[in-house]
RNA sequence: GGAGAGGUGGCCGAGUGGCCGAAGGCGCUCCCCUGCUAAGGGAGUAUACCCUGACCGGUAUCGAGGGUUCGAAUCCCUCCCUCUCCGCCA
């Protein structure tokens, strides 16, 4: 959510901004409403003031046992227009809130101009892409050996868009975590927190998940309300929704793995082959809640730390800054990490790293105490992916594959699967 | 599934119709005292919105939403959540 303050008193310059995210914010719509709502609320608190002075002299003229039936009229006289402004003020109100809740962050003023994918811009390479001897295959093909992956299975258990890995693969998969968890709890400095994968509407909320993007999220029958989650961001940064921290608490910097769970409404027919796009799959994300002056840094900090993992698992890459377009509802700057993917003969994009600065915060009331201010400022909060499971597992099996099929370990991921060579 | 208890400010915790935005304590801030890794005294300390040049002032908020009433933290209804005991189960 937007600061209140500022969409009232500098509309026309939000307005402006937003329109970088091809977003239109109906200014003459808002301000209508912002106008309405003044009045209202003046009539409103107005009334219900002259009904308290007066419920006040009744309660004073009881005790002193004052006869009080003239008081008694004037109240009841108020009452009709009492309630009409009442409800008008709050129907004013829910249309505000409803267009509000809706408006996305502003980006970043590093943040370029562009409409979609094609106007990211890219910040650096690192890495040669591959090149191959032999045709190289993509990952479908060289999982199929043994069923390694068993995109059949998949189908036969959920439906399109899952699937069942078997052997070197499944302990593959599991290795990367553990790698990925090790790293940045070990050397990054992040506390490992392991959270619930259901989550109340709420905490979608919080981070920005709703209500705009119902859509995209499972949600589970039962007598409770609540949705499988789409990334660990969402219960990792709802750790600290309704809280005021400490100065010596911020930052906090939380490492999580979860399986992420997304319905991909809207994607019928892109990326149905393979790992790329399932309804579920396994992350592990990187959460900072921070000052808002750190909240730049932080970004770079923690963009350097998903890198890090593609780095040491020799994984060529590029790191592309997200144009307006491209950005997501909460964030104002986000880069893509995009792995080298032989397969596919491009880059495929394997980590999403975001500053929300305090949109999301605003959402969650998540605060911390400035020193020398009295009132509770609100934190900001970064997160990214460090990485996508699944997608680095597609990246070992293409970038490490060898002319007679066989899929090579990277060096780093060696102790953690007996000290094999190849995967089998 | 059965039976109970409860949700109040940064935290703990009083408060069964008006004098309650809310006692008291803790914490925090400032001042005084004390010459020491301690204690004592005093003052202040919620959030949002409206009004004002500013001060003052106003409105709302005691889990959420409705209701009763001139007036609700307090009474009634619905919902949400938490906890305890029993049963069942990993």
């Amino acid at each position: 959510m937007l600061d209140p303050k500022l969409l009232r008193t500098e509309l026309p310059d939000v307005a402006a901004k937003l329109e970088i995210k091809g977003f239109v914010l109906d200014q003459a719509k808002f301000s209508e409403l912002e106008n309405d709502r003044k009045t209202w609320q003046i009539e409103a608190e107005k009334l219900q003031n002259e009904r308290n002075v007066r419920s006040k002299a009744i309660g004073q003229a009881k005790a002193k046992g004052e006869d009080v039936a003239s008081l008694l009229q004037e109240v009841a006289e108020l009452g009709d227009k009492k309630s009409a402004a009442d409800a008008r003020l709050s129907e004013i109100q829910d249309l505000i809130g409803a267009l509000t809740n809706r408006i996305p962050n502003i980006p970043h003023e590093s943040v370029p101009a562009g409409k979609d994918e094609e106007d990211n811009k890219e910040v650096l390479t690192w890495g040669e892409p591959k090149q191959f001897d032999f045709e190289a295959k993509d990952h479908v093909d060289l999982g199929e050996k043994d069923s390694l992956l068993d995109f059949e299975a998949g189908i036969k258990l959920s439906g399109s868009r899952f699937t069942v890995m078997r052997g070197g693969v499944a302990k593959l998969h599991r290795a990367l975590i553990q790698f990925m968890l090790d790293v940045h709890s070990n050397e990054h400095g992040y506390e490992e927190v392991s959270v619930p994968f259901l989550v109340s509407p709420a905490s979608l909320y919080g981070t920005g998940q709703l209500p705009k993007f119902e859509e995209d999220s499972f949600k589970i029958s039962g007598e409770r309300e609540l949705y499988l989650i789409p990334t660990a961001e969402v219960p990792v940064t709802n750790l600290v929704r309704d809280t005021i921290l400490s100065p010596e608490q911020v930052p906090q910097k939380m490492v999580c793995h979860t399986p992420c769970f997304r319905s991909e409404a809207g994607s019928y027919g892109r990326d149905t082959r393979g790992l790329i796009r399932q309804h579920q799959f396994e992350k592990v994300e990187l959460v900072q809640i921070v000052k808002p002056e750190d909240s730049y840094a932080a970004l770079e900090e923690l963009t350097g730390h998903a890198e890090a993992i593609l780095q040491k698992l020799e994984l060529p890459y590029r790191k592309v800054i997200l144009c307006g377009g491209d950005l997501g509802f909460s964030a104002a700057k986000t880069y893509d990490l995009e792995v080298w993917l032989p397969g596919q003969n491009k880059y495929r994009e394997i980590s999403s790293c975001s500053n929300c600065e305090d949109f999301q915060a605003r959402r969650l009331q998540a605060r911390w105490r400035k020193p020398g201010q009295k009132k509770p400022e609100l934190v900001h909060t970064i997160n990214g992916s460090g990485l996508a499971v699944g997608r680095t597992l597609v990246a070992i099996l293409e970038n490490y594959q060898q002319a007679d099929g066989r899929v090579k370990i990277p060096n780093l991921l060696r102790p953690y699967l007996a000290n094999e060579e190849f995967i089998n």
